[in-house]
DNA sequence: GCAACACATAAGCGTATGCTTATGTGTTGC
DNA sequence: GCAACACATAAGCATACGCTTATGTGTTGC
């Protein structure tokens, strides 16, 4: 079950705001401590959580590792949130057609 | 941060269990239990999180108290996937009109 | 080769979380 | 009133989680 993962993910703020970082573009491990007061292990630590979601890939790129936005991860939550389309608001029936896009 | 509340209320496997019993509608806390292994009392402080994170809310109707979905933590859930819009996927881009009306 | 660097993993620790049992609160119906 | 019921709260406990320091792994450039 990879939600269980993605929720328990998104759970912790500092994970939170890693990956609303990484919305901004591609970072390594080192740019993404600017500003979060963390220690580089606890931030290699919370990367292998996101990852493990799904919520982030990385790519290596010589001594550096590069991390992005896995759009797995979005869509997983998409399709998470298009279950409950029975109680979206009318404002969010724009949804409806994700979900149609999705059962395909 | 009610996103906080959220993610943290999901990321527990029994309370998603919950709440997509509810999804299917209205039910009191006994009938949640049912199928789940779970004491009295857990499934209230369980529900006492789902509610404290507006994924859940509740109507006392004589001595019982009837749960059903919360439609306000549900556009949470979509507002938080919309400030993603730029990594999803083609199939999702029916979200974009979600954002356009919670943007106003 | 090897020193410097970027990152991952290991081990240990304090706190948060979810569970249990016990008890409290509020409602129903006799 | 009071017994039965539905649910909430309190207290205590085992486990999970996030952090730290220490160390390991892999890459770069001299």
């Amino acid at each position: 079950m990879i939600e269980a993962d993605i929720f328990k993910a998104l759970a912790d703020p500092t994970r939170r705001k890693v990956f609303e970082k990484l919305a901004g573009g591609s970072l390594n491990a080192s740019a993404l401590r600017d500003g979060l007061e963390i220690s580089q292990p606890a931030m290699s630590q919370h990367l292998s959580v996101l990852r493990a979601a799904g919520l982030v890939r990385e790519q290596r790129q010589g001594r550096f590792v590069n991390y992005e936005v896995d759009p797995d991860g979005i869509v997983a939550i998409g399709a998470w949130l298009a279950r409950y389309r029975a109680y979206w608001p009318k404002r969010m029936e724009a949804l409806a057609d994700l979900l149609k896009d999705m059962d395909q």
